[in-house]
DNA sequence: TACCGTTGACTGACTGTTCAGTCTAAACGT
DNA sequence: ACGTTTAGACTGAACAGTCAGTCAACGGTA
């Protein structure tokens, strides 16, 4: 608020005006098809600027994914404060990542995730900052599965593995909802995450809205897949 | 083998050149940094030739999408035929999945994959394909948990669900490995994986090459995940 | 004046695609 | 058996469009 803080922010602010822009270019058009043009355009500056600001396009590009991850990292951990319990903080964290339209989030940030995936496969600065925002991630779930432990509500399990498994499980979920796979939907993948995690950590879970109408044909495979295998449980040495 | 399937196959023979070669440039450069003069160079053809053939630059690189996958299927149920039972095919999968360098594979061929998602995002076509290939896999695991449950090896579960899950982590940990996870290694990534088929399909699974010179660093950080959470198992309600 | 954010105009390099034609070998007519 | 025609694989060279990055100048401000 002083008259320093300003004159910093009178440039902050341009940066960060672009950063927004360049987020939004990339979740529209993809990584690949944007153009320093479309980031200057809707930051209502031109393109000799943005090269200004960032020097190179691949600086403007590397810079928007930092921003990217920095602006989930926040939104994810008031997030998280703002949960009950650590059942709620778990589930919401599946909602974040496999369920369509979190609220507030810009339409098409799944593109960004797997795009981001794709330049942190060749590009090595990038993969540096994909890796410490994955752990992050997972200290994230860590830190939810010690709370829930610490209030009995989970189980006593391994909690690096079960961090590992369930970031995994909700990458691969993500991708399937995000490709718009006609199997697994939002509703399921939040059902299959959960379904694990309440298992794993021994909670019960059930899923919202029984009486949903798109139940139809899911329920006919299922009941296929069932009667191939008949009921009767005879589970084999192990079974723990 | 008559002269009229020899004529076609000098053309077809053309066609399957060029395919590899677009398979291998976009796994080298990635599929943004492939040129169809790469293609070309590697296929000894001019670029002219190339589009001759594929019409276009994006029919080229769908084409090579395609190829990959229906190679990659082909290897794979040859793979499953070779397994002596069900437990050693469910290892092959997450082997061929999570595994660096499944030997004959093309090297960066996780990139494809990753570009083949990002693709799929954007462009309808290759979303089909992906999806009809995404359904193909899931069959894959489908049959070879019915074909454990029949010989008794695997316990009666839901196939359905367990493959959407199963698909997904593997999925998700295909993705640490291939970006290089200081964590997720593959190492690590078959623990999980088969760790979870285990308590799933309830059958024992013991890691291979337990005096393994490459487990320094990882013992470490697993027992001190261990030695966080301890052992003595309270577990709450509705345990399993 | 000196500085700095800003820009329009420009350029140099790259690349998908076209096109006019070349080469080869089979098909054909005689 | 032999010249001619045809068809199709193939190419070098050029075209046309795109786009990242440069540069000299301009205007406001300290």
């Amino acid at each position: 608020m002083t008259a320093a803080t300003r004159e910093t922010s009178a440039q902050d602010e341009r940066r960060e005006q672009m950063l927004a822009a360049a987020v939004e270019v990339i979740c529209e058009r993809g990584f690949a098809e944007t153009r320093i043009a479309d980031v200057a355009t809707r930051a209502n500056a031109s393109p000799a600027l943005v090269i200004y600001y960032f020097g190179t396009k691949d600086g403007l590009l590397t810079a928007a994914f930092r921003h990217s991850e920095e602006k989930f990292y926040r939104s994810t951990s008031e997030l998280m404060a703002a949960q009950p319990d650590a059942r709620a903080k778990l589930e919401s964290l599946v909602r974040v990542t496999c369920v369509k339209q979190g609220r507030d989030e810009v339409p098409g940030a799944w593109g960004l995730w797997l795009d981001l995936w794709v330049q942190a496969f060749r590009h090595p600065e990038l993969s540096k900052d994909r890796a410490v925002f994955d752990r992050r991630w997972a200290v994230t779930i860590e830190d939810v599965v010690r709370e829930g432990q610490g209030a009995g509500e989970f189980g006593e399990i391994d909690v690096e593995e079960f961090a590992i498994s369930f970031a995994a499980l909700m990458d691969g979920l993500s991708i399937q909802v995000a490709l718009d796979d006609e199997i697994v939907d939002s509703t399921r993948a939040l059902a299959v995450a959960m379904g694990f995690a309440a298992r794993a950590l021994g909670f019960t879970w059930v899923p919202p809205g029984r009486a949903g109408a798109d139940s139809s044909r899911r329920n006919k495979d299922r009941q296929r897949s069932e009667s191939t295998a008949p009921r009767a449980a005879k589970l084999p040495r192990s079974a723990r």
